[in-house]
Parts: structure tokens; C-alpha cells; sequence
DNA sequence: ATGGTCGGTGTCCGA
């Protein structure tokens, strides 16, 4: 069977219902994994999401921030998310398919404007943040079905997924200490990157756009901070992996759009 | 060098 997995951070799933109809009825993703869904559980729109043709939903919201979640066409049983660092702030969920294919969705955190962990609380957390992933990755087993980690993981791991490499280098999502991490993580556990086994290194291509630029296509200053990893089992099964760009300029858009991969499994 | 925009909340914080 075929699989398609969507990943997007979509900065709240109540004001941004009606592009997520969209997007399950434009690319009709059999696994939606959102990010920063900004709701706590019992205010979660099951019922629209439902009726989009998602019955089977894992959730993890809080209030205001945060906030992962997991839709889907098919059955799955839900897997003991993680608190990395010592907080249950919503920035994991995952689930196991019916064929035994592991989905995790993370958030990892912003990190704040000062690339320095010693002045920035929040850079400080990051770098736990990943340090603990580093650890996680090594520690799952190899057999099985395998596994796919998606999600804003808010680090643009290299040159040509940010708009400028040089100009970014102390700008916090590109820095050296936290491209080395999230590289540790991906060796830990042999993860391939799916956008890039389709992608070459030396094409530049991003998965977010600030809102803050006056004309955020024109500009083009883009960082790809969201991804689709899968474990190295799976790469004979990769397809194809893609970020909906155009996303970015549907109304009311989110400052991240949507990642997919197709699996063969 | 600076400020620019969102969403959720509440008279600002996090991104």
C-alpha cells in the first residue's frame, strides 16, 4: 500500500481549519502530522477533522502554546510520547500503525533570538531539547516495520535550506551548535532525510517564510525547518517528498507549509 | 542597523 505523510506547523488548528481542508482535499495525506495547534484537548476541532476524513486523531494540546497532533484515514494505537527535559509541554505524540510503522511528531523549540545558552533560557532548552533527541535516536531498535519523525524541528540543517548561509550563521535555527546537534540526531539512528534524497544539497529550498517581510515571495528569505526523516529500513520504499510551497501564499497562510512523503510499504 | 507580523491571550508573550 501506499502511505502519505503530511508534517505541518500550522500556528493554531482553529483559525487555520478551513486550509487544513485543503490541504486533506488537495493532497489527501493519509497521516497529518501538525505542530503548534495552539489547544488544549477538549477544545480540539474533532468533529470538523472528523468529517475531513480523519476518524483515527492522537492530540497534545495545552493552552496558547504548543501543541502536537496526529490525524489519520487509519487505525493506530497510540505510543507513550516522551517530556523531554522534565516538561510536559506538548512537543511529542506519536502513534503505531496497524502495519507497525511508527509515526512521532515533534516540536522542537523556537530557541529565542540570542544564540547563546548562558544569556538565553530558551537557547539553553533547545540544545537539552536536542541533546535528548541525540540520546532517543540511538536507543530505538533497528527492527520492526520502522519508523518516520517529522516536524517543525526549527533547525535548517544545511547551507542551501536557508536563503543566505552566511548571513545566518549566528541567527538562531542555523546556528554551528545547532546544526551539529540535529546532525548527531540524524546519525544516531541512520535517519534519511526525505525532502533531500529527492532534492539536491546545492538547490535551495525552505519550508518557512516570516511573516514579516513585506513580500515574503518576493524576498524568498525562506529557512526549511520542518521535516520528514524515516528510518533507514524504509529508504527502498521512498517515493517522493515535496514542501507545498504555494501553501505560503493560500489566505490567512501559516509561516510554515506543508511537508509530504510518499511510502511504498 | 532596525523593524517588520502573526495567534492567543489579556492589557503582553512566544514565534
Amino acid at each position: 500500500m501506499s502511505l502519505r505523510i503530511a508534517s505541518w506547523n500550522i500556528n493554531s488548528v482553529r483559525m487555520r481549519i478551513e486550509l487544513l481542508r485543503r490541504l486533506a482535499e488537495d493532497e489527501a495525506p493519509d497521516v497529518i502530522c501538525l505542530q503548534e495547534t495552539k489547544v488544549e484537548d477538549d477544545k480540539f476541532p474533532h468533529l470538523e477533522i472528523g468529517a475531513m476524513g480523519y476518524p483515527h486523531r492522537e492530540v497534545r494540546g495545552m493552552k496558547a502554546y504548543n501543541g502536537v497532533a496526529i490525524l489519520s484515514k487509519h487505525p493506530f494505537e497510540a505510543i507513550e510520547p516522551e517530556n523531554w527535559c522534565g516538561r510536559n509541554d506538548s512537543r511529542h505524540v506519536a502513534v503505531r500503525l496497524s502495519n507497525g510503522l511508527e509515526v512521532h511528531d515533534i516540536y522542537i523549540p523556537s530557541g529565542g533570538d540570542t544564540p547563546d545558552p548562558a544569556e538565553n533560557d530558551k537557547f539553553a532548552h533547545k540544545l537539552g531539547f536536542l541533546d535528548e533527541l541525540i540520546d532517543w535516536s540511538g536507543r530505538l531498535p533497528t527492527n520492526g516495520t520502522g519508523r518516520v519523525v517529522v516536524g517543525d524541528f526549527n533547525v535548517a540543517p544545511l547551507e542551501h535550506d536557508v536563503w543566505s548561509h552566511k548571513q545566518l550563521l549566528k541567527v538562531v535555527s542555523h546556528t554551528p551548535v545547532e546544526v551539529e546537534r540535529l546532525q548527531r540526531m540524524q546519525a544516531a539512528h541512520d535517519w534519511v532525510d526525505t525532502v533531500r534524497h529527492f532534492v539536491p544539497a546545492e538547490e535551495k529550498i525552505y519550508s518557512w517564510w516570516s511573516y514579516r517581510a513585506r513580500d515574503w515571495a518576493k524576498s524568498d528569505r525562506g529557512r526549511r525547518l520542518d521535516h520528514i526523516w524515516v528510518s533507514p529500513n524504509l529508504v527502498d520504499r521512498l517515493r517522493s517528498a515535496s514542501i507545498l510551497k504555494a501553501a505560503r501564499g493560500w489566505e490567512k497562510a501559516s509561516d510554515h507549509v506543508p511537508v509530504l512523503a510518499d511510502l511504498d510499504l
